[in-house]
DNA sequence: CCAATCGCCTGCTGGC
DNA sequence: TGCCAGCAGGCGATTG
């Protein structure tokens, strides 16, 4: 479940072990772990062993590694992707998919280990390319290129470009309840399934509000919310509830002792002490109070 | 063009 | 005890 604050940890967590570091050797163990990679494991090992990598990246839920101004190692963790620092030599993971070899300047030799329980994560090598308004791509670099699998998502909450208007103007001509559109990569970024009930119910928005019927004052309030919500679960370490989700290192956060409406169903709501109920929705599940989160 | 659904995948849990 | 349905849910592709 790495959405925003889990995947800024694992990119903060790379960004100083990978910045300046040359890529001694690749192994592709498994090859589904390059379903988004166009050319198979042998393109991707040789595309990328002798590169030197420049930054770690993120918008959203998206992570990448620049290794010049054209082409970078685009991550996307899926449902339960890692990626692990390890000392060379170490013992492979539970579920490891790809090996990178990197040797530091000032660290000397480190791995870089992609484990991914249920494989809908990825890597690929990926081209880079001018972002439409001209500001950095995202965080963790000035650099003003994107990867093309990253251009079409818009920019996340916490981005200092992102497009408060666009944002506003996506929700008024829609009406798809607002929990669909918060979801929607297109519209905003880096919200998942968790941050999405977590942002609604402090907003007091019932999930199937049409976004279209939303007064500008809540539209308002929404937005503080899943930014106040983001900021607080990355100064956490982001949400673990197994051990799908870690750090760079394989530590969990701590942010799901925070939750107040998701996974807590028939709990208490914090606010009113009635029940948080749970629906089925778009193959998943919705978590709100009924009562602070009316449906009118 | 937009909205909604489907398929992908592994491991765990709960009911019988 | 074993078996299986259900659940976790991101994304892109496909359908309506």
């Amino acid at each position: 479940m790495p959405e925003l604050p889990e995947v800024e940890v694992v990119r903060a967590g790379l960004e100083p072990a990978v910045t300046g570091a040359l890529i001694a050797s690749v192994d592709v163990r498994d090859e589904r772990a390059l379903t988004r990679h166009t050319g198979g494991a042998a393109h991707f090992e040789a595309a990328l062993t002798g590169q030197r990598i420049s930054a770690a990246v993120r918008r959203g839920k998206f992570l990448w590694m620049p290794f010049s101004d054209d082409e970078a190692i685009v991550t996307h963790l899926g449902m339960s992707g890692q990626m692990l620092l390890r000392v060379p030599g170490a013992p492979e993971e539970r579920h490891e998919r790809i090996r990178i070899e990197l040797e530091h300047p000032v660290h000397g030799p480190l791995s870089v280990v992609f484990a991914d329980q249920r494989t809908f994560g990825s890597l690929a090598v990926d081209q880079l390319v001018d972002t439409p308004d001209g500001a950095a791509a995202g965080r963790g670099s000035n650099l003003a290129r994107v990867p093309t699998q990253v251009a079409h998502i818009a920019r996340d909450p916490l981005d200092p470009a992102f497009d408060v208007g666009r944002f506003r103007a996506r929700l008024a001509r829609t009406a798809s309840g607002i929990k669909r559109v918060l979801l929607d990569q297109t519209v905003a970024s880096g919200i998942g399934n968790i941050y999405a009930d977590e942002s609604l119910w402090a907003a007091r928005i019932h999930p199937e509000t049409s976004a279209s019927a939303l007064p500008t004052r809540a539209v308002n309030r929404l937005l503080g919310e899943v930014r106040a919500v983001l900021d607080k679960a990355l100064a956490e370490g982001g949400t673990s509830f197994d051990a799908q989700y870690v750090n760079v290192n394989g530590q969990a956060g701590y942010f799901a002792h925070s939750l107040n409406a998701y996974g807590r169903t028939g709990q208490p709501c914090p606010r009113c002490a009635r029940p948080i109920v749970r629906v089925s929705f778009m193959n998943r599940s919705s978590h709100f109070c009924p009562h602070c989160q009316r449906l009118r």
